[in-house]
DNA sequence: ACTTTTTTTTAGGTTTGTCTAAATTTTAAT
DNA sequence: ATTAAAATTTAGACAAACCTAAAAAAAAGT
């Protein structure tokens, strides 16, 4: 089955929004698209019939497991996309999502192979992201917030949640990215804040709201 | 300005009709597109009142300044990543085609830019033809078909202009591909075939039919 | 429990790009 | 120079994907 663009976003972005609550609602739908409520109904009607959501009037609506797989083959278009624009064509890694928006929909399984392979089988995408594999398996990183991980550990910066250009270049001056080694020296009671040390930086402090958006793991 | 995928499209395939002959006429373009001749008419009303064709009815049409840039870079663009998925991603040269429909879509100039300088800045595609510069500049190959060839001379094969999966296979059997370096033997007056000799290959004959094919330029 | 507000759906309309069938124009043939 | 054939355009429809405005259902507030 081949569907088209906007099927393939709706179902994209149904995904996304499961990550968060179970079931997706009409508006917040709407929402995530950029389009109005009344053509995020009509379209649901459509996946409905081609037997990709489950879908109950007013209710709101998820993917089953057809859909699920179809999402995820979708994310892994549009990851191996963005590994390939930065590390090969040398984007920034704020740069290249709209692209990719756009690349993930070119629908040839053998050019998704070989770009794949090409890359050298990356596991996650430059944001941290993990990379779904051809069977739709795709790990589940686990990864706490900075501001959760206990003082003196070290950990490495996975993913970052807020990707405006504004963090970008807050991470740029402290000298991280994804892959980032950094230690956590002290959390201060008073407003959250955070003290770190990166590699061969200074020690520096970042305040709550930034830590709150920066994703680590052990190790 | 930005145009849909259908515009382009059409902008496109007239920019290659327009190669053989001056001015287009509706039936070729519909068979060219695989559309009918009534939809082809409403699109050039389209392109016409965008300023990028010139068209008096019932006459043809042909593209002005404006519509080939704009074909240039489309071709441009296809050619870029018809040499990406053939050098980089290993496909066959005749399997590349209707990806690069797809890819060439993708409507970022910066991606364009960077494609480019990753490749290298090549100048001609896997089929041997011209990749137009950023201003819409291709180079003209002049180049001549196997036919017209006379004997003992050397020459590079450019291109192939019949690239059904029959002929690849003929090619790959006489080990000829886009820059083999082969000398013309001879022709013969009878049904037009000519002896040719690859580089460490015993010479062979090819027949007028395949020969009429390869198109190549001189050292 | 009953309004009021919010959310969702329906009804009807628009645009893009396509189509078929009929009308018109051009070209070719006698 | 007419007529027949071929090419092109017009007229009217259709599907996909969107919209606005109104109606219906669900949730929230008192």
């Amino acid at each position: 089955m081949n569907y088209s663009v906007s099927e393939e976003n709706y179902i994209k972005s149904i995904y996304h929004l499961q990550q968060q609550t179970e079931t997706v609602t009409t508006n917040s739908l709407a929402n995530e698209l950029h389009t109005k409520p009344a053509s995020v109904t009509d379209m649901l009607k459509k996946l409905q019939t081609k037997k990709l959501v489950e879908y109950e009037k007013y209710r709101g609506f998820k993917l089953n497991s057809t859909g699920n797989k179809i999402a995820l083959n979708i994310v892994r278009r549009h990851r191996l996309w963005e590994f390939f624009l930065v590390n090969k064509l040398g984007f920034e890694w704020d740069k290249v999502h709209d692209i990719a928006e756009e690349l993930e929909h070119v629908s040839s399984a053998e050019l998704i192979k070989r770009l794949d392979s090409f890359l050298n089988f990356p596991q996650t995408d430059p944001h941290g992201d993990p990379i779904p594999d051809t069977n739709g398996k795709i790990a589940i990183i686990k990864q706490q917030c900075l501001t959760e991980i206990a003082a003196k550990k070290n950990v490495v910066v996975s993913s970052v949640s807020n990707q405006s250009p504004e963090m970008l270049e807050m991470l740029k001056h402290y000298h991280i990215a994804i892959g980032t080694t950094l230690k956590v020296n002290k959390h201060f009671a008073f407003d959250g804040s955070v003290e770190i040390k990166v590699s061969q930086q200074a020690a520096c402090i970042i305040s709550q709201q930034v830590a709150a958006n920066i994703f680590v793991h052990h190790d």
